[in-house]
DNA sequence: GTCTATATTTGGATAGAC
DNA sequence: GTCTATCCAAATATAGAC
């Protein structure tokens, strides 16, 4: 086996798991996302999917095993998406400051694309599960979540979750009642004082 | 034109209007509940609800304009028994009870019919708005609402909204991640305090 | 008011040529 | 890898007999 042959197998010129395949794979996924925050998760077809990207439905076969794998692919999209906007997060300063800057990130990140809320949190998709690779990038988002609670001082299990409660109910909120508005969205900060009050953190 | 008459148009013996006709549409959107709640909101057929309440799916439509005007029905249905139970709900003792018995009661209606939920307060059904006949009905949850919190001396629009988004989040929380559990729901009382004390009241 | 039969549409998915 | 053609299944809704 030569050299060429092992990379070759690593990241094959061609086929699955080749740069321009992947590329292609990223491309659908994109334009998957704009109907979805278009038209609404649901609201859209896979024959929808390919003409925004010069396709024929078939063809997108080639790329993913169906349509929920597409959703899949969009899970693990929208997970990275957070993961990367959460680490970029400051970590200097006053925990509760920390906390604004947390809930402002989650936030905002729910409430600019209702559709991408929905596949991630609310679990609405009929016959959709995340796979376990997906869900892996959820377990970490929350894994991140609980070390800056942690660091703020609110570190049980009830702490974590008041908090989820109040961010998720935040955006909820927001989404169904004031959609493009900031209605909710504007007391995000009097809501993580209420919250760091209560658990007396500074 | 005789009495008979004018009763007859108020209350028709048969046909739309009548108690018969009224009768057989609350079991058809009874059936369609029980669907929801156990196969999700979207879930189920009109062939389905047609079968466990023993018709065809055509003869529905003697009843309901099709489905979106059952799903109408059905939010009319959700709104009708929160408020009954908002209602029975006693205004005496401390604001902070008073609350507590309030947010116990939300979050408990929500998180027994997560589908209930899901159509009422996060309008993830494809199609579909609520008539303006239902939508008051909605309405009128919120100012019973808004008039309890007054009562207790969180009268202000920020008062109510993030009062909404906190029992709202721990209702979604404990659907979208825990479901039939408790780990949200038994947060509730927890919440109301920390509401309470941020908000100077007792 | 209920039925059978059917129209209509849609959308996911596959087969096989190129 | 992309296409055309097609299948298959489902689901809403309508027509018209009884």
């Amino acid at each position: 086996m030569t050299l060429g042959t092992v990379m070759a197998m690593a990241a094959p010129v061609r086929g699955p798991g080749s740069p321009r395949h992947a590329d292609t794979r990223r491309e659908i996924v994109s334009a998957a996302w704009d109907l979805a925050a278009e038209r609404g998760l649901l609201g859209w077809t896979l024959k929808d999917v390919a003409e925004v990207v010069g396709m024929r439905a078939p063809s997108l076969y080639v790329y993913f095993a169906g349509k929920n794998d597409l959703y899949d692919a969009m899970y693990a999209d929208g997970c990275t998406a957070l993961l990367a906007r959460g680490e970029r997060i400051s970590r200097d300063g006053a925990p509760v400051d920390v906390l604004r800057r947390v809930a402002r990130v989650y936030v905002g990140f729910c409430v600019a694309n209702p559709a991408r809320y929905q596949l991630m949190f609310l679990r609405t998709v009929p016959g959709f599960t995340p796979s376990q690779s997906s869900y892996a990038l959820a377990l970490e988002i929350l894994r991140l979540t609980r070390e800056v609670l942690d660091a703020a001082g609110a570190g049980s299990q009830a702490d974590l979750d008041l908090w989820t409660a109040l961010v998720t109910g935040l955006a909820t909120q927001q989404i169904s009642n004031d959609p493009g508005g900031r209605r909710w969205r504007r007391l995000t900060d009097d809501a993580v004082t209420m919250y760091a009050a209560a658990r007396c953190l500074r």
